[in-house]
DNA sequence: GTCTATAGTCGGATAGAC
DNA sequence: GTCTATCCGACTATAGAC
């Protein structure tokens, strides 16, 4: 009785299954929404059965948290590594302002390189910018995110530049800030595409938007250090 | 025969119903998104009849169409005065860099104002962060708005201040940034609401805000005078 | 111009065969 | 575990009375 190579087949078709359903809902969820996205066109673009929703996730909700969790695995992918990395370098000791700054800067140039240049991020921005404006039940699973993570080490950070406290209102208002600088160029893309008359953020135009965000960075962070 | 009152009132009804029903979509399709809104949800919000849609607009479409035209008539009327306030004095010339500043400073406590504080923000903020994320047809529309008269203005400041030309790819990148300073704390609202522990943004809360977008503004505005 | 009733369409979930 | 066939509900638009 060779139950096993069978459990395993059955397991690897159902697990390929669940993740290409993932996948398509990452996609079309993402894109259109929830409503606007109908079970028949995630099973077809997952070439999956319809009834694989229900079966695998419960339904279509089921399906959207599934998807909601996969972003936040996704981004801890993307981000983790270089979060790390900064962590690390602050847990020796931050020696300087100058030190802090140039970490902020750091992250702010990983940040916009995942959040403008990944060609996965056209799937999660749109995911999480709607969560953002009419959150679901999902958006817990949403917010104890990288981002978050992020926003912890720049008050840290930012807290060295200024020696205000991690904590202080003006300290996080600034952290959202820096993020709002990457942030509005993918959100406001259509816009800033049709600003610029770009057809794409191809590489020169990116090169460019990273030289903003960055300056931009400096000179905020420059101005909170120059208070002290 | 005394035709013109009846017509009137036939008017003035007519008139009625097409504006409650615009509202009712100003509201519903910006919080839920065009497929999320039903035609009955509008009607009932509207108190109008659900045949009132087909009849005055032609179809759940053409309500969606009118209602990006009245975001922007909106639009105009909470920007119009202040950005005419402003290009009046920048048409009287603009005589130094310092002065530049000052408008461009203006213009965003204005600008932050309207998209933070008014209560139909919330209303066309969401509604116009739909179409820049998934632009339909209606997009067209929203473009040329007194969003883009701000950008061209501040352009044209930027100028002044940093001494390239007003289409310069900086200076056009830096009004989107500028813009950004005070669109993340509404896109982003639901993860700023909770990082801050806010229950909403009321007037402390958003002196806060509005101090470090100004703030910030200056920063960015002093950093590129003194690449002069 | 507005309302009621209804036609026609489509989406989500389920039952049951394989 | 997966697929087919089907049900039920909800939605948009229209026809026709008022």
């Amino acid at each position: 009785m060779n139950v096993r190579p069978l459990t395993k087949t059955s397991n690897e078709r159902s697990d390929a299954t669940r993740r290409r359903l993932i996948d398509a809902g990452m996609e079309l969820f993402g894109v259109n929404g929830f409503d606007a996205t109908t079970t028949r066109a995630l099973a077809d673009a997952a070439g999956a059965n319809l009834a694989a929703i229900p079966y695998h996730f419960g339904g279509k909700d089921g399906l959207y948290r599934a998807v909601a969790q996969a972003v936040i695995d996704g981004l801890n992918d993307q981000m983790g590594s270089f979060l790390d990395s900064v962590q690390r370098e602050m847990d020796a000791g931050v020696g300087s302002p100058h030190q802090a700054m140039a970490l902020i800067e750091r992250l702010m140039a990983d940040f916009a390189e995942v959040v403008l240049q990944r060609p996965e991020a056209d799937n999660w921005v749109c995911f999480v910018m709607r969560e953002q404006m009419q959150p679901t039940e999902a958006f817990s699973i949403l917010y104890d995110s990288p981002i978050k993570r992020m926003r912890d080490l720049f008050s840290k950070l930012l807290s060295h530049v200024s020696g205000l406290e991690p904590d202080h209102v003006r300290i996080k208002l600034t952290g959202i800030e820096l993020l709002g600088l990457v942030y509005v160029f993918r959100v406001a893309r259509a816009s800033t595409l049709r600003e610029m008359g770009w057809q794409t953020i191809n590489e020169a135009a990116y090169a460019e938007v990273r030289t903003v965000i960055l300056e931009s960075t400096r000179l905020i962070l420059r101005g909170l250090q120059a208070k002290n």
